[in-house]
DNA sequence: GACGATATATATCGATCCGATATCGTCGGG
DNA sequence: CCCGACGATATCGGATCGATATATATCGTC
């Protein structure tokens, strides 16, 4: 998907400046897709080339004008073919399961804050982003002002992350005793000052 | 994360040619981390040019000299010293939850064949390729030899694309009719052969 | 009231990475 | 017998990220 698509999408919902469709993704989009200025910008001014958004340039004192995009009928159009054309995918990228992944190469102490770090920003996450959405009806303003597919993807990256939550909070104990133990046999050998003993292979 | 590191960690499990590092990353890697030719290869480069990697060079007949790269102890430290410096990160990037939160500019149809062909594709990874992990203990040949933290975020992955997949199909059935009662009370164009009905707003 | 942090707002640049492509033989299946 | 997949390396264009530049207003705080 490209960042054009996306943000005739979130320009969809309303006319906005290049700077507020940032701010829309960071709250709407953040735990499923991600774009920053250096790709936001570029598309803007394609868009308008395209004639798929229209732009309203208010002067302002003191800091650069104001560039308020809106969609056209032709942006639309576009916006619909582009989104009955492109074919879902979902990828991760997580340095953190890297990491999990060698954890028999990190030094114990930052194994567990590692581990740390994310149940901390996960739940940070969870309960004070995404809490609007606790009570699946009436709950939070707005929300019910959602279209269901909106309502769909929100509560998806509250279900998974919740998942993601549960399993590293479960798994965080054992993990940590079995690399120590085994950092205790004095297996592999820490990060740091050793030469390389090279006695077995 | 770098390339080079990712390429450095996997031949911390033993030596390997380009092409076995990609196949490794597909296997082992594909649910949490990409890495694609164009940024193995010159990984590799970078990493024996500064001593992290040896070359082995082996002619063949009928296609190119083969390179097995093996990680030097100068290497190993390196690796360690990345990733006791990475900071633990997490990213998706779906453009299947942009479709969802957009459902209501789809065709109904469209929307269907979507969403299954992701329950389709997630029950193929998890039935097929996790199956692997059923057991937790003396399941599959070689889990039992894997690492803690490999089981670690092997478990990870299965445990979120259960979550993932059943959240999914319980949700199925409400969002498409949802949409299609939206469809049928006429609120926005579908894409396609309409020239932009400007009739409502 | 000086100072620093943060917010508003646009834009660009280098580094990096993905996906497609090129090359070219071998092997297996229909 | 041909077509596609596999093994194996490598490169290139395009897309993207993250950092940075610019410039002011506002707000907290010492």
């Amino acid at each position: 998907m490209d960042t054009r698509t996306l943000c005739l999408g979130v320009l969809s919902l309303g006319e906005m400046s290049g700077y507020d469709i940032k701010k829309c993704l960071e709250v709407s989009f953040r735990h499923f897709f991600q774009a920053s200025y250096g790709s936001i910008y570029p598309a803007l001014a394609e868009l308008a080339r395209k004639g798929y958004v229209r732009v309203r340039t208010i002067a302002q004192e003191g800091r650069p004008d104001k560039k308020v995009y809106s969609i056209t009928p032709a942006g639309l159009e576009a916006l619909r073919a582009e989104l009955a054309g492109t074919e879902p995918r979902h990828r991760v990228r997580s340095e953190f399961l890297v990491l999990m992944f060698f954890a028999h190469h990190l030094p114990p102490e930052r194994l567990a804050e590692v581990i740390d770090q994310m149940i901390a920003r996960w739940e940070r996450i969870l309960f004070e982003d995404l809490a609007v959405f606790e009570k699946e009806e009436e709950a939070a303003p707005g929300v019910g002002d959602l279209e269901p597919g909106m309502r769909f993807a929100l509560g998806f990256g509250r279900t998974v992350l919740a998942a993601a939550l549960a399993y590293v909070r479960r798994q965080r104990p054992g993990l940590l005793r079995e690399i120590e133990a085994q950092r205790r046999r004095g297996e592999p050998a820490p990060a740091g000052a050793e030469e390389t003993a090279g006695a077995g292979d």
